[in-house]
DNA sequence: TGCGTATATTCCTAGATAGTTGAATAGCGG
DNA sequence: CCGCTATTCAACTATCTAGGAATATACGCA
């Protein structure tokens, strides 16, 4: 792990921030099957083809995923599969958080 | 891996957005030895104590932090040590996104 | 009780960002 | 060249959040 400088932690809490965003995860997990264009993946994720592009420019730029054009229409995929281990270490913990949740909701005066 | 429902969506982006934060990674590295109280936490990582405490809180509802009282001072240690693992997955890309980025630099056109 | 310390909370402001809309760019077919 | 399509870019609004200041709460001590 790389000692934690000020540069390195924007560095990081750039690249989490591009993964903190609904969307964002829903278009990674889309491309989990394949290329895909951006009109694709706007109908799929349900959401606007300029919104789409941009969330699509952040995860290029973190270089989460890359793309390639081909005519009129570009062609996006992951990049980084580290980024499915991120999810799934995220994932892990959702399961302890959710339960942490139900005991935090009990009266704890016992 | 969860198969994603916007459900898990907002959960997985919560917990990453809870490390898109330069301060909040400071802190965890901070807490890498050992536990720390919110003073010492603010004197380390040259913030306000008040600031310090609401990250605190923050990474505490994600569950990568817990707490103990004693007195008047609370002590946080990490809770999850999944987060170092997400932190070295992350560091891991970012050498990668920074030869990109040079390569970005270069003009393409050869 | 009253004081000092440590932490949490509330209010406020400035900056960032998601989403929409409309325009600009680039390729394809006529 | 002209339309058509896919994508990107720019401007705008609404929402969120980091940070600071002030206040509130809780604890220890005399």
């Amino acid at each position: 792990m790389i000692e934690l400088t000020d540069a390195s932690a924007d560095l990081i809490s750039d690249r989490f921030r591009a993964l903190a965003e609904p969307m964002r995860l829903r278009l990674l997990h889309n491309l989990r099957k394949g290329e895909l264009s951006v009109g694709e993946l706007a109908e799929r994720v349900g959401a606007g083809q300029a919104n789409v592009s941009k969330h699509l420019q952040v995860l290029f730029q973190q270089g989460f995923v890359e793309r390639r054009k081909a005519g009129t229409t570009t062609w996006y995929r992951v990049a980084d599969p580290a980024v499915f281990e991120l999810c799934s270490l995220v994932c892990g913990g959702i399961e302890d958080e959710l339960d942490r949740r139900r005991q935090l909701l009990r009266p704890r005066r016992g």
